[in-house]
DNA sequence: ATTACTGTACCGTCTGGACGGTATTGTCAA
DNA sequence: TTGACAATACCGTCCAGACGGTACAGTAAT
């Protein structure tokens, strides 16, 4: 792959996408753009990625990786757990918001380029609601949980988000009693 | 404005911009495209929208003002009931999603193209939040509600929906559980 | 010699939008 | 009644710029 002491060029070049998408929107990002915000020349934008589409997917794969790994960190302490699952959801959601980690707007520019590209997202999401299920006390409390974040994501993704600190905090919670009510 | 009998072009072109919003992505929306769905030449499409954001900002509205109309008529019957504002965005969402209706695919076109434009939609959110907290019973469950909705409309938008149909109802039948129960 | 680029010069395509025309209808003075 | 003009609602063409992608010569490190 390449050496791991110093982020490479490609994880520099999908970084720079990922901040343009958000900077410029994601109908916006041209390659001659991400090349110079990432300090790389085009021809070396493309030595690394041929086409705009494999960047674009090198993008959805980064932000799977990313929630994925920190959910299976999550989850290795309460796996087999009822509610388990859906717990390390509620408290995943919570962590990055406390970060005030942004939302995934690379996502975006992808399915405006092509509609396939969500692809392994979808994968993911469906595995994430198989194990939800699979150990939920109550599935369809669960299932709300599931969506009740997924709109607190969605939401700002689409620039959509009108909620106060607050009212995250109070449907966090919510979600929080929801899942330990069982 | 119009004669009301046959639809304006405005309204045509309108709703064939929608239409290949759907159809071809919402990132490949030309104005070309867009004038022959609808019947009208270049000329007279840019003689209605004089910009494409103003084709744009159109369709945020149009899809504001269907939303609006049909919670209107559902919340005129119970507007002060207790959760009477939650339970009909419940109602609403369960008839559409019965009707089959498609997903709000303009809102994307409009989002990539500029953020700006989405800011209706915000405002139009912003104050239903606002009615759904004004006569919830439990504010907290409530948002969730509403958040879950949410996660049930944007899903669809973004090519991420994985839930199967039995998983849906079982969804909104839990919501309605959730709002009934106060 | 190979790898991993840089830098520059292009090419073809697509797209938004400007522009000049045109058909129809309405208005209104002579 | 009619001729002059104007507003409305388009049509069809053209063009400048942006963008994805190609080609290729050079270079510095391994």
């Amino acid at each position: 792959m390449a050496p791991p002491g110093r982020p490479s060029s490609r994880d520099k070049i999908v970084a720079a996408a990922v901040e343009l998408s958000k900077e410029v929107g994601p109908g916006h990002v041209s390659l001659d753009a991400v090349a110079q915000r990432a300090g790389v020349s085009k021809g070396g934008l493309l030595y690394n990625f041929p086409t705009k589409q494999k960047l674009l997917e090198a993008i959805v794969a980064h932000h799977i990786e990313e929630f994925e790994t920190a959910f299976q960190r999550k989850i290795d302490n309460n796996a087999d757990k009822t509610d388990g699952v859906i717990s390390a959801c509620v408290e995943l959601f919570e962590k990055k918001h406390k970060n005030k980690m942004p939302p995934a707007s690379g996502f975006l520019a992808a399915l405006i380029e092509n509609p396939d590209l969500m692809h392994p997202a979808r994968v993911f999401n469906r595995r994430l609601v198989d194990m939800i299920r699979a150990n939920a006390s109550n599935e369809a409390a669960a299932l709300v949980v599931f969506l009740a974040i997924e709109g607190l994501r969605c939401l700002p993704l689409l620039d959509l988000d009108v909620l106060t600190k607050e009212e995250r905090d109070l449907a966090v919670q919510e979600l929080h009693n929801m899942v330990s009510r069982g």
